[in-house]
DNA sequence: CCTCCATCTGACACCGGTGTCATAATGTCA
DNA sequence: TGACATTATGACACCGGTGTCAGATGGAGG
């Protein structure tokens, strides 16, 4: 079997190899007469064009990069499914690269893999996609790049979120229609805008009826399930106790769960308990999890369909969106009494 | 700033390209002097090579592809971890391609993935792993592959894998010591070679302690949650019921917890209850799963290196190994009595 | 019938590396 | 010191495409 390459289909079809690129790229001017010529060759030798010789050409690689530092595999590969759709769609592939918002050089790292591995472009998840460094090193790179789930504003950066805030309104005032009024409250990892904007979705809740915030009800955690039981810990021990536990993310709640279940506490009878992010935990637990569904696939896949428009055809004003989140009651919670 | 390429450094280093091309790949005839005077250019230059370029000119895309279809988020990024650290120890980048087995295509849609890509190798886990089908299909492609978790045989396949079959024995023979005998058992998919093993585990474990294998105590899942709850509800309406159900995963086994959690049976007291994987899931409820830890990242760690091995320079001989699979015991399996 | 312009096509250099081979420089031994 | 092997280096073609530009072709208009 020999390789098939666009000499071979230029020879074969009795034109030249740029007569076979035109056609391989829908370039105008060629006549339909050739054009049919040709992709009937193309058909005939089973012609794949080779990315590699192309993107050398052209100085692209159809390669775009994900960072991402998430300790929640669901996240990632929801990440992961919805860039992949987009990148598929358009010929590109997808660059998975894990690493640390903290690292002593992160700059180094993404600089380092933007050379060796020619990207065309960069989806950055949180918390990445909250670092003004980042994206001013990427900005005077003049790297593509999309945002996902960013708080930032920034009128020149292709940007897809959700309104975390209104989510975390709503479930807040859920709970507050329970009847629960001293809600306590996990936050996430400072480095994630999401962990603010949920915050002051529970704060803005509070306020609107009229229940006065309590320090002591609120505790620091960072996403991660055992940061959600440390927190779990300090909540229970309060005295009083809150009637409801309103946790940052899914994993954080499911710590409380437990938790709460080796205490002997019934939940929800004797303790509410809900998170956010509708995380595959979140119905695989008795009782299931009351909380907040973002559409993580749809808009990674929006931002990175945006990306590849962007690299493709730049464009002067940029793609920016708000999905929604939307509430999701489970058995976690229930009224007070 | 000014692209670095092979031509500037050899023009400022004041030799050939390819002298430099020879340092760049550490090939031997290179004068030590030449050599420190062209790697003191690299340095000051910050030169790095492009790979594409490479690539054309090596018809390799230092890029191996990672083939799954699995529900399980956990095992996914278990997985792509593994692959990801052998991958960037060689300068290799990682190509992720969630596929269906079952697809009414696949070995249309991996040839097209081969032939798009320029893959220079690929990992399969399961099920692909198990595929005869697509492993013959490679082989005459002459394509490199690494079997992860495979069962199948082949002196020329690289492969490893973990003992699945005396994982289950063991966990098995652990509920036998706790004084149960009639304990339920929930496959998972066809498809994936683990399901029968595990399956042997679990009956020779019965047949060495002469407990007979009840036919009615066995469920057919598929390794989802969804699947393991339909098994659960099975085998919770079963009449004797059994006193501990060993689920195929983990997965299976939360949705057996929270099914006889549901039903206010307790567990461990009245329902022992066991999985298989150690993912995260299984220490993120109470009680704890019983399970079986496998090596799922050093698995895919050592088939990528291997397989890059493979690539750089071919072997007659080639590298197949069995990991340790380990018993971990938690909350949710206890005493029969 | 000739001019002019629009459309089509191909020759050729180029992207940034690597492989082949010839030649220059150096070392070894008689 | 000369013959020869060995090591070091560079010229050049090549990988498989794309960009540039010049030239060929064909139709409209005077």
């Amino acid at each position: 079997m020999k390789k098939v390459t666009i000499n071979s289909v230029a020879q074969y079809a009795g034109v030249s190899k740029k007569t076979v690129s035109r056609v391989l790229n829908n370039e105008p001017n060629v006549s339909p007469a050739t054009r049919e010529k040709v992709l009937k060759v193309f058909k005939e030798l089973d012609y794949r064009p080779n990315p590699i010789a192309r993107g050398l050409a052209r100085n692209k690689s159809f390669i775009i990069g994900c960072l991402y530092d998430n300790p929640s595999k669901s996240y990632i590969t929801r990440v992961q499914s919805g860039a992949l759709e987009a990148c598929h769609k358009h010929n590109y592939n997808l660059l998975i690269h894990p690493c640390e918002l903290r690292g002593e050089a992160l700059i180094d790292n993404i600089d380092q893999l933007l050379t060796t591995s020619r990207l065309d472009g960069l989806v950055l998840t949180p918390p990445f996609s909250d670092s003004r460094e980042l994206i001013e090193f990427l900005k005077q790179k003049n790297i593509n790049y999309a945002l996902v789930a960013s708080a930032i504003q920034d009128d020149d950066s292709i940007s897809v979120c959700s309104n975390d805030e209104q989510g975390a309104f709503e479930l807040t005032e859920h709970l507050i229609a329970l009847g629960h009024t001293d809600i306590a409250f996990i936050k996430g990892h400072p480095d994630h805008s999401a962990t603010e904007n949920r915050f002051n979705g529970y704060k803005r809740a509070l306020e609107q009826h009229q229940i006065p915030l309590q320090e002591r009800l609120v505790a620091e955690g960072n996403f991660s399930y055992h940061s959600g039981a440390d927190s779990a810990k300090a909540i229970l021990d309060l005295n009083p106790r809150p009637s409801a536990v309103f946790a940052s993310n899914d994993y954080m709640a499911a710590a409380v769960l437990k938790l709460a279940t080796q205490r002997q506490l019934r939940v929800p009878e004797d303790l509410s308990i809900a998170g956010f992010d509708n995380a595959p935990i979140a119905r695989h637990i008795w009782p299931g999890l009351t909380t907040i569904a973002q559409p993580v696939e749809e808009m990674t896949r929006q931002a990175v369909e945006q990306l590849i428009l962007q690299i493709s055809e730049p464009q002067d004003t940029v793609y920016q969106c708000v999905l929604e989140a939307r509430l999701i009651t489970r058995e976690s919670t229930a009224a007070n009494h």
